[in-house]
DNA sequence: TCTGGGGTCCTAGGACCC
DNA sequence: TCTGGGGTCCTAGGACCC
């Protein structure tokens, strides 16, 4: 696969959804078309925040993430919808499938947003046809509207499908970059927020342009190792591959919410505690994924915010040891302040089958027979590439009962060596069994 | 009347090892 | 007695994105 991926004269296509959610809900119910509509959270509680609206909403200075009491100040004659996520989960599937008619390399970001890599799809038609001819079917058949950025590389693509919305279609060549980029604030840039902008302001880096010309040594000093990617990004380069597999890739999965009111009472909160870890559960189970490490966010009612997580000596997925793991750190952290918001969340997810696989070779280790782990990490190394070597979690998580090894386990001495740390285990070289 | 819920990646510091 | 230097592992928090 990653021989077949070509490297260097690549043509990217994004495809951004434009206001996705209000967008669904239009096409569904056309009564709404031309109307101010915002998509909110729960619209009578406090946590009824604009999550998409519009463009009539837009042009009265209605935003994503502004309070819906503000929103209503500005725009009375909003309509203010629930979100449906499982409306807009199905429409995203068929614009990913629609996508998928085109290449294979379609890599969905979000649910409203993927890049394509169309450069072997000559035959279909140019670039700019393909764009438009991507666009015209997601509208005709779906009712939905997207702007599509064409570029040499991600960054670009994603750079370009912004600049014409909605329905646009935006070439973004890396000639045209000093032109069009480096005029614009930094700010303005894909991964800078308002801290890194600030940041960057400090040692004069107001524009783009700044940025492609800053120095590498004071840049990497004031924003980190990130500095030097954003500076190779100013000047429009970014290697990154559209990775199909990556939506089947996942390192967390949580839910939080936020309480109708502040609480302190340790009842309800335990209450809520086991509804969320239902849902990690459940949601673990559909991806057949279990958890190693358990977290919990706990965010007090002057919203300072606290996270707490701890290994865990066995892959968990049930919703009562995930509870239970929950309750425990909760308590031990909790100051007894007002909470306004809880969360729970399994981290350093694996596959399940995988995580028992694994089980399943240590005992054979430990009997001495059988399939040896050497087969097991070439097996993985083949399923997830060398780079696993690089991934540097633990080599063991646990000793003992059994010893627990994860497909992200792998630090450098493990591999070089061959042997787990407490040297409990050895693997034996392939041409020793 | 302030500010949701789902994530990813990076950094810093302490513990521990050699 | 008073001290190195590199590396890994783990946790907590911050920044960012949609």
């Amino acid at each position: 696969m990653n021989d077949m991926y070509p490297k260097s004269g690549r043509v990217i296509l994004h495809v951004d959804m434009n206001s996705f959610y209000a967008s669904v809900e239009m096409a569904q119910d056309p009564s709404l078309k031309g109307k101010p509509l915002a998509i909110a959270g729960d619209v009578q509680e406090r946590r009824g925040i604009i999550v998409t609206c519009s463009y009539e909403a837009r042009k009265f200075g209605v935003k994503t993430t502004m309070p819906l009491w503000e929103a209503k100040k500005l725009c009375p004659q909003l309509v203010v919808m629930k979100p449906s996520f499982e409306k807009y989960r199905s429409a995203s599937l068929s614009i990913f499938e629609l996508l998928r008619q085109y290449t294979e390399w379609v890599e969905p970001v979000s649910i409203d947003e993927g890049y394509l890599d169309i450069t072997d799809c000559g035959e279909i038609g140019s670039p700019i046809e393909i764009a438009e001819g991507i666009q015209k079917k997601i509208f005709e058949t779906m009712d939905l509207p997207c702007s599509i950025g064409i570029a040499p590389n991600k960054f670009l693509a994603k750079t370009a499908s912004d600049m014409k919305k909605p329905m646009g279609i935006t070439i973004l060549r890396k000639r045209d970059v000093p032109q069009k980029l480096w005029p614009l604030p930094v700010g303005d840039m894909h991964g800078i927020g308002k801290k890194t902008a600030e940041k960057m302001g400090r040692i004069g880096i107001n524009t783009i342009g700044d940025l492609a010309k800053a120095n590498e040594v004071q840049i990497k000093q004031v924003v980190g190792i990130n500095g030097l990617r954003l500076k190779e990004r100013a000047n429009g380069n970014d290697q990154r591959r559209v990775d199909p597999e990556s939506i089947f890739e996942h390192k967390s999965v949580g839910n939080s919410t936020t309480l109708p009111h502040d609480s302190t009472n340790q009842k309800d909160l335990i209450s809520i505690l086991r509804k969320l870890s239902e849902k990690v559960a459940l949601r673990l189970r559909n991806k057949g994924l279990v958890g190693q490490k358990i977290g919990v966010t706990i965010r007090y009612k002057d919203r300072k915010t606290i996270t707490r997580s701890r290994l865990v000596d066995n892959p968990f997925s049930e919703a009562g040891e995930i509870h239970a793991m929950a309750v425990e750190l909760f308590k031990k952290h909790w100051s007894g302040e007002g909470i306004r918001l809880l969360g729970v969340t399994a981290f350093e997810v694996t596959e399940k089958e995988f995580a028992f696989k694994q089980l399943d070779l240590f005992s054979y280790q430990k009997d001495a027979e059988k399939e040896s782990l050497y087969d097991a990490l070439e097996r993985l190394q083949i399923k997830y590439g060398k780079n696993i070597i690089n991934k540097g979690v633990p080599a063991v998580k646990s000793i003992g009962q059994p010893p627990i090894v994860t497909e992200t386990s792998f630090s450098k001495d493990f591999f070089h060596n061959f042997s787990l740390k407490a040297g409990t285990i050895n693997i034996p070289k392939k041409d020793e069994k």
